[in-house]
DNA sequence: TTAATAATTGACAGCGCTGTCATTTTTTTA
DNA sequence: TAAAAAAATGACAGCGCTGTCAATTATTAA
């Protein structure tokens, strides 16, 4: 049946605490013995048994997801990743869908936690954006990870891997200008979300760098669901043409908002991108289903999360590693609803 | 911190052994006993240590959740509902997502089941429509749900819950038939799914218990994807239209090829519901989306979960309990895509 | 060279639970 | 009523590992 320690041991011809020392790399063991043990360790194809640490040590081998759902597709490709980090890394992943809207969901989270002896945590937004929350998850004694919108930690409560929409959405909206649009047009989504404001401010910061005059008008509150695209792009086709300052494309702020724009662009008999150029963001499976395809912007999810777990096993076995903050920019991707003004 | 075995058997002035035998609903405890124990483990809030129990136990409180990802929103439904019965029934769940087409899956996913002491799987389309993949599950020692499309299970490898497509597409067909509709079409999805045959098999017996002609030529093959319902809507009602057999309503075989069919209604000027009534299967979040919304069929994929993931335990847990296949019929759910012919 | 110090290794208990088997208590049978 | 059988309970080892601390070996200082 499968390797425990004491096979190992036998084999290396060394006690079973040497095995342990071996495996959970800790100093104190002359390079001699280790490599006898690794290649013991290589040859019985030996691997740890989780629940024996977790009963035996104080150390936990278990991270939880912990997330409301905003998209069943990133919340996918965040489950892949973190998982591919957990298999290398000989750790457990714990999923626990919440409501983060509910009353009581810091304290649901909290005894989970508790309970199941978990020893980090990896928050995305909304949780990773709700301060109280996640400041009750660092009192309680576990590691935590926040995958969050922007280009710094806003705090230094827990390391954060940044997804830099500001800059991004730049060079979406530059993308724009350089086709030759000026009027640009804003579809916000829900007003709370950090990537909200930041998508924003990088819209505003690409017009400021062309010197292309804001307008306010051109900008739509909405929230990150197609309704809200198609209701937004009406607006700005059909009332703001009232003003003479129809818009010639259209930032969306992602592409659920894309998609219903680009659907409501079709209602009124407007080709896209002949009439009107349409960017989405996020790279949704969304987004090559729509036609056109969208043009929008891609961030590697299954990367992300893969590292924010990296980050956050590392810093369970206190490796001092230099805390590297990393941060992603989401890259452009040019498809076939945007064209020259 | 948290109560031990031991604390509640000092409690209840018993042997740890005693408080095992309750836990575990063993027989041989006198009612007294058991009541007195249950007493000092509510008191307590006890609950057994997963770990404690995997290790000393021959038994496993781990369940697997093996999935190929057809469709996000399906998979986050379907872990929501085997969480909640796993969380009843104090097991755990490891999530392992897989490539089916991959060459080596089953050996990989028998090497995960292995290494993790794993007690049950529990399999979804197209996993569990697998025959050889069932098969090799069912030749480790673990225990196997599938669930998947049909009225009963096409064999005795493992018990199933079923989806009754057929009977759901049936109505839905027929939902079409009420409203005056004859020339109705059908955009299949992949035809290796037994969802699609299925949901073809309920559509064709739907037109011939109403005395319907069926016409070969307004069957679309497809697949379950956007672009298929674009261009199988397109087929139907351009080229066709030459044969002067243009449907007045589509059953699509799920909500994305609806979108699909939807958009190239839109393209040619067709009014939705007014010219032609499209239909999808699925409910999901796509059917909200659309403009119109989607008349579709809801399968309640949350209980779906449970119920499979409950069936797995009991099995488990060798409970004789008369194994009862569980068969779901999804509802048909009129929105605003379907309209009198 | 030897004693003192540091580095390396191992013996052993114990994490919280279950399985085995012996012991005690209760019930049944003669 | 006593003996036999059955039911209920407990003592104890051990699952595979880590933590503690003692024992051994290597290294350095004197």
């Amino acid at each position: 049946m499968k390797a425990t320690i004491n096979d190992v041991a036998k084999l290396a011809g060394v006690s079973i605490k040497t095995v342990s020392r071996v495996i959970n790399n800790e100093t104190s063991v002359r390079q001699l013995t280790r490599e006898k043990v690794q290649q013991a360790v290589d040859e019985l194809k030996y691997q740890p048994n989780l629940s024996a640490r977790n009963l035996a040590g104080t150390k936990s081998y278990s991270i939880a997801y912990i997330y409301d759902n905003p998209n069943a597709y990133y919340i996918i490709d965040m489950q892949e990743g973190i998982l591919s980090a957990c298999k290398q890394q000989g750790f457990e992943l714990l999923i626990h869908p919440c409501d983060s809207k509910s009353q009581g969901v810091t304290e649901e989270v909290v005894n989970m936690v508790k309970q199941a002896r978990i020893a980090g945590l990896i928050l995305t937004p909304p949780l990773s954006e709700m301060p109280e929350f996640v400041q009750s998850m660092v009192d309680l004694d576990v590691k935590v990870v926040r995958i969050m919108s922007g280009d710094v930690a806003p705090d230094d409560l827990s390391p954060c891997v940044m997804v830099n929409d500001r800059d991004a959405a730049q060079t979406i909206t530059q993308h724009l200008i350089d086709l030759g649009h000026t009027n640009i047009a804003f579809i916000a989504g829900d007003a709370e979300h950090m990537s909200t404001i930041e998508r924003y401010k990088g819209y505003r910061r690409a017009l400021k760098a062309s010197n292309i005059a804001f307008n306010k008008d051109l900008v739509i509150e909405g929230e990150y669901s197609f309704d809200s695209g198609v209701s937004g792009a009406k607006q700005l086709m059909v009332e703001q043409s009232n003003k003479h300052v129809r818009p010639t494309a259209i930032f969306s702020c992602n592409d659920e908002i894309a998609a219903g724009a680009l659907f409501a662009a079709r209602l009124m008999n407007i080709s896209i991108p002949e009439q009107l150029s349409i960017v989405g963001f996020e790279n949704s499976p969304f987004s090559r289903q729509t036609w056109p395809k969208l043009t929008t912007a891609d961030q590697p999810n299954n990367q992300i999360a893969e590292d924010a777990a990296n980050l956050l096993i590392s810093q369970i076995r206190k490796q001092k590693n230099p805390i590297t903050i990393s941060q992603y920019v989401p890259k452009l991707i040019v498809r076939d609803s945007t064209a020259k003004c």
